[in-house]
DNA sequence: TTGACTTTGATAATGATTATCAATATTATT
DNA sequence: AATAATATTGATAATCATTATCAAAGTCAA
């Protein structure tokens, strides 16, 4: 998926709910889609100031809330206490390994575990919208 | 494992850090003990309340951390912003699933997904301490 | 360009959790 | 059982992420 067309979702969602497209909600847009891997409100806060040092911090969550709502961006607080976004298109779904002394954070996929959770949906007759799959330990380099 | 090895540990843990085992530490690990389940730190602190009114929330968040540490509660956030507890000891390991509606959390236990993680951890080199797997969607019920 | 409507930035409010500190409880020792 | 050294407790303030508020400014269809 390229970046216009992550773009237009953007729009067309707006468009559809009646949402004016702001230079603000550019700014943001733009900067959460320049980033590789996983950003906090405060980065893309700092990020964003560098361009129009007017932004606010509140537009910031709120143009957050706005991509998470169109399925661009999802978030997950990787057991911290601050929630951070990711990129949704594009990316295959995956999971999280974090280390919880660097805090680096490696993604990986396992398909026998997207199985499993379809076959645990079905026998607790759960619909299922989402899951966070998180596992926590010491990567390499630190041991 | 029945609660007299249970405050058997909490006991032990006590004395090895040289902490001295107080009214309030007894009082609300009885509770924790007695729920069966996710409990908040909220809700500890009401039911503590009823038994000794004098007892500080912040007695209860202490406790709290002492038993995460000692091995007798896990915590985890379901997604929410406040952390819930349950007991560690006598119990399967196992992983949730939450009902974005009425917020009831269920309990599974899924032997692949057990070993799935096992086989991420070798191929990327982690030393796993902990994880977290929770399924969010819509039980039966609220459908 | 206008005007109806929404967003924005600045700031205050909220809610969970943590830090502070004088008064009190605990424990080992006598 | 009394003491003294030490840690905990309760009350409260502080912190931090996130939300709510609201007047001023921006957006967009006509």
């Amino acid at each position: 998926m390229d970046k216009s067309s992550e773009f237009n979702i953007f729009k067309d969602f707006l468009r559809k709910n009646n949402y004016p497209l702001t230079q603000p909600r550019k700014l943001i847009f733009r900067i959460f889609l320049q980033t590789e891997g996983h950003i906090d409100v405060q980065e893309l806060y700092r990020k964003a100031k560098k361009k129009d040092s007017l932004i606010s911090l509140s537009t910031v969550y709120r143009t957050m809330h706005l991509l998470v709502e169109c399925g661009l961006a999802s978030e997950n607080t990787f057991g911290a206490d601050t929630k951070y976004f990711e990129k949704v298109p594009g990316k295959k779904h995956h999971d999280h390994l974090v280390c919880t002394l660097c805090r680096k954070v490696e993604e990986f996929h396992h398909p026998l575990i997207e199985a499993s959770q379809k076959e645990i949906a079905k026998q607790y007759q759960f619909l299922i919208t989402s899951h966070e799959m998180t596992l926590f330990g010491t990567c390499s380099a630190c041991e």
